[in-house]
DNA sequence: AGCACGCCGACT
DNA sequence: GTCGGCGTGCTC
């Protein structure tokens, strides 16, 4: 008896389309993995469609990997949405969004959860009304802006419980895994078991077992990273993303997307609610509620009546500095904290010991050799690095002058914790990205300022959001102007979410919090709404974009194109502008300029940026860039294209 | 994105 | 002669 020979589509994690057909004379449903063979690699794929016999010879699929689909029709729309979007191809970005171990992955062990003892809380009315508000069987996305230990994550357990209860699922996204081990803490006493996480350091086995229980419906809730989204949950009913201005959010390599729009868009295609809260929501959120697409509730007070901490802004030109970084009225305040046995935390947006280093004969800064960045001075190793492409320098001569002195300039949180150590020993703990490498680092950190073992605690931002000590009564920030100062139009939104954050580190209880800003620009205007506690913040900072047409009331793309040959690069560049601008005339095309850091890994980077009010315009504009720029290219140039960019 | 193939310069 | 750098082209 003859079999019928059937032809599908079967989309893969690789470039161009990553939509290849391969033959078979099995019935295949959408969504089935299967492995095949491409370009001599085995792959593994997912079924997207059948087809009618295609002119070209196909190969034949090797196997089926499930018995039923792992991933839903829904999914497969949400991958190929995404790619249009970000005008990047389905593999591309499939292979962006889920590695290839775990889209290979057969089977892994179940997750385990233990069981612990329900805590209830009484929620403040505030709570309620924003709880009560959310529309649980529809897609709808509700901003919760509330302030700083308003009990944002409170709201958020609520709502993923009733949830729950209907059978589905929840995942609650963190912008950053400092926040897990409280998180996962306090969502054991509300839900009475240990939830899943799904982050990088996560990894293995756990990993694994995590992703398929998840996937398979065996895993009711999951705290995860920007990653988590990518999971194909089965029954997902509810999508919580935390913190939802945090930039973090937006991936740095391609597929460049940002985890808040994608998660919404993957709501409504799932027809499920999606929660956003922050205390400093982004923009973009704001303006989607005055547009109404997206819901507000308000939680505008701490509960037991907990005040917000007062805000200090020190002028450094006139006061006297302690070493050299700290502002003398911030260190007696720090001292007095101390000596009432309360906790500080010290926020220094720089890790390192000084940021740069200038040759002490001639002047000259020293830079990496492959990227045109001073670098950053680790004392504690004895090392320079560069952070773009990670070398280390254990010896630095001057190029200009050979000297070997050198005089350090800007602080980083090495050297604020070696100057506090001397003034406070056995009080600090230092926690940034240098030293908290391992879940079980960050950890025992966080114990130990939590037990009171240290009583300073000096860091990154990888402190500045959701930890909750209710011991710490004050707060310096110290490294604000380098913020302010970026040459981004979104540094002042940047600096206003970055101040608010880590001062509501302060007073979340019963002590009352004290926050001491230096800075050499007091008159920064985003100080005065600081000071006023104002969200009218945002309706300045939104008719500010709006009068200089930068979202969220423009879109933008950037298109960076990089190559090891200066001459090349700029060629190309400057045709695919010139190309735009003689032929996209509704929209604005600006450079190519040289980026800000103008060479990265010895390549050189150029950019151009598309600005316009509407996307269609800007999808054309870009169907020629990418033309003209195929076309032109040589070699290994790129043209990374990255929409909605945050970085400048 | 990988990966193979093929062209050309540098070195045992 | 052959090793290996990298530009080019292809993947159902």
């Amino acid at each position: 008896m003859s079999e019928i020979t059937r032809y599908y589509n079967v989309l893969l994690p690789v470039v161009n389309s990553g939509i290849f057909t391969y033959s078979t004379t099995l019935t295949l449903e959408i969504g089935l993995r299967v492995a095949v063979n491409f370009n001599n690699r085995k792959m593994v794929g997912i079924v997207l469609e059948e087809i009618e016999k295609p002119t070209y010879k196909c190969k034949e699929i090797e196997k089926a990997v499930d018995n039923e689909p792992l991933f839903s029709k829904k999914y497969l729309e949400f991958i190929l949405k995404m790619a249009e979007y970000y005008h990047s191809t389905p593999g591309l970005t499939l292979y962006g969004v889920l590695s290839e171990k775990l889209l290979a992955l057969d089977d892994a062990e179940p997750v385990a959860t233990q069981k612990t003892d329900i805590i209830d809380i009484t929620y403040t009315n505030e709570q309620m009304n924003a709880i009560n508000s959310i529309e649980l069987d529809k897609f709808n996305i509700t901003l919760i802006h509330g302030i700083t230990g308003s009990g944002k994550t409170e709201v958020y357990l609520s709502i993923a419980k009733k949830v729950l209860a209907q059978g589905k699922k929840v995942l609650y996204i963190v912008p950053e895994i400092s926040l897990t081990p409280q998180l996962v803490e306090l969502v054991s006493k509300r839900l009475g078991y240990t939830p899943a996480s799904f982050h990088s350091k996560v990894q293995g086995k756990k990993r694994e077992s995590t992703f398929i229980s998840f996937a398979r419906g065996d895993t009711q809730f999951v705290i995860g990273a920007r990653s988590a989204l990518f999971i194909p949950t089965k029954d997902l009913g509810l999508i919580i993303i935390d913190e939802e201005h945090e930039i973090s959010y937006k991936q740095d390599k391609t597929p460049t997307y940002h985890l808040r729009d994608m998660a919404v868009l993957y709501a409504s295609i799932l027809n499920i609610p999606t929660v956003l809260g922050s205390a400093t929501p982004s923009m973009e959120s704001i303006n989607n509620v005055k547009k109404g697409k997206y819901n507000l509730a308000e939680l505008k007070n701490r509960p037991n009546n907990a005040l917000l901490p007062q805000i200090h802004i020190v002028d450094l030109k006139r006061c006297e500095m302690i070493a050299g970084v700290i502002a003398e009225p911030i260190f007696d305040k720090l001292f007095e904290t101390v000596e009432k046995g309360e906790q500080a935390i010290i926020f220094l947006n720089r890790k390192g010991y000084s940021t740069s280093l200038y040759c002490k004969s001639c002047g000259e800064v020293l830079q990496c050799d492959n990227c045109s960045v001073p670098v950053v001075y680790y004392k504690s190793k004895g090392v320079c690095n560069c952070k773009y492409c990670n070398t280390d320098y254990r010896k630095t001569v001057c190029k200009s002058c050979n000297s070997e002195e050198f005089n350090e300039y800007g602080i980083g949180t090495e050297k604020v914790e070696e100057i506090l150590e001397e003034l406070f020993p056995n009080k600090i703990l230092r926690m940034d990205l240098d030293n908290i490498t391992t879940l079980k680092a960050l950890k025992s950190s966080l114990k130990k300022f939590e037990s009171k073992e240290a009583q300073i605690l000096i860091g990154t931002q990888l402190i500045s959001k959701g930890l909750h000590f209710p011991d710490v009564t004050f707060v310096a920030i110290l490294g604000i102007d380098n913020i302010i100062s970026m040459p981004d139009f979104r540094s002042n939104e940047r600096a206003f979410q970055q101040i608010v954050q880590v001062a509501g580190r302060a007073g979340r209880e019963s002590l009352s919090g004290n926050v001491y800003i230096q800075t050499v620009d007091p008159n920064a205007i985003i100080f005065k709404y600081i000071l006023d506690n104002d969200n009218t913040y945002y309706d300045y900072e939104l008719e500010r974009r709006e009068s200089v047409g930068y979202p969220p009331y423009a879109k933008l793309i950037r298109l960076s194109l990089t190559h090891s040959n200066l001459e090349k690069v700029r060629d190309v560049a400057t045709l695919v502008a010139s190309a735009l601008k003689t032929r996209c005339k509704n929209i604005t095309t600006l450079g190519p300029v040289e980026d800000a850091i103008f060479m990265i890994k010895k390549k050189y980077c150029l950019t151009i940026l598309l600005k316009s009010p509407n996307s269609i315009n800007l999808k054309n504009a870009m169907t020629i860039a990418l033309e003209i720029f195929d076309k032109n290219k040589t070699g290994a140039m790129i043209m990374k294209v990255d929409k909605d960019p945050y970085k400048f």
